[in-house]
DNA sequence: CAGTTAAGGTTACAACATATCATCAACGCG
DNA sequence: CGCGTTGATGATATGTTGTAACCTTAACTG
């Protein structure tokens, strides 16, 4: 069982839903959030949180600080509007929050895209093997890095 | 199909077919490489470039700069003497270097500690995946964060 | 010996991440 | 109302990870 998400899902709906999914957990949806959410949303590729800092800063004619993004991020990473790519330290909004899965990313060398797809079985696969050894997963980091079909 | 690998066969016996991995592919085995191999081959966890700079830096001597430290790591990583775990931006030795794998490591919040585990079927599987959808895979990153056994 | 190459040294800097303390607005409540 | 509390953000500093550019040295080769 395997289930491929492209995303660009329309921007304004991801919005409604990562803002939904992060009132639901008791946050708040500041404008800062929804300027660093939309930021982050925008991009196809991973962006590091000094892009998104830089991006944010001039959006809002104010120059804001990495501080303040990590924390944010750090908040939607917690609450799963957006991962981290642990092999490129960058972060890529999640396409469909609220709908919880290990994550399996795709990340093209050539290009930087990423693409986000779910693979339930690999996943669980990865946890099972994990657990035999008496160790407890918490969060698999599944990442391959290669080339993009565009790229190739 | 699945083979636990349990570090720690002896030092020295690493060490010797590190060289000899080494020298297969033309490389020099120089008193700075054994040096930052002995350093990372003596942690059961993931050691970062600059501790392996203070660590060979006090066995020498002398500074020896985080900038060498890396250029030599990343002649180990591309000679599969060292392995990179990317959620932790820290370097451990291969148990077996020679005997290529895609590798799955559970590396412990708690303690630190990273085991090296391999299932080829998980890493074709992986690969497999990322084919389908007409990326070529160079590289899976495959990690697992969670509590070992110890730790419980 | 001159020319070339590979290894490592030195310095500087860029990129990524966190710590600490201050400010400010919103809210609850005596 | 005024006061204390809480959550969000700002400001500043510092720590950690990673690269770039250029130089020196030793070894090998013609």
């Amino acid at each position: 069982m395997s289930a491929i998400h492209h995303h660009h899902q329309h921007g304004v709906a991801l919005h409604d839903s990562a803002r939904a999914a992060l009132e639901a957990a008791g946050e708040q949806w500041t404008d800062m959030r929804a300027a660093i959410f939309a930021v982050v949303a925008a991009e196809e590729r991973p962006v590091s949180a000094y892009d998104v800092a830089d991006k944010v800063s001039q959006a809002r004619g104010k120059r804001v600080a990495p501080n303040s993004v990590y924390r944010i991020l750090d908040l939607f990473v917690a609450n799963n509007l957006v991962r981290r790519i642990e092999s490129a330290n960058a972060f890529i909004a999640n396409s469909h929050p609220g709908c919880v899965h290990d994550c399996i990313f795709l990340i093209c060398d050539s290009c930087g895209q990423a693409t986000h797809v779910d693979d339930d079985k690999i996943a669980q696969n990865v946890r099972n093997l994990a657990s035999q050894t008496g160790f407890a997963p918490a969060q698999p980091v599944i990442e391959v890095r290669g080339t993009c079909a565009d790229c190739d």
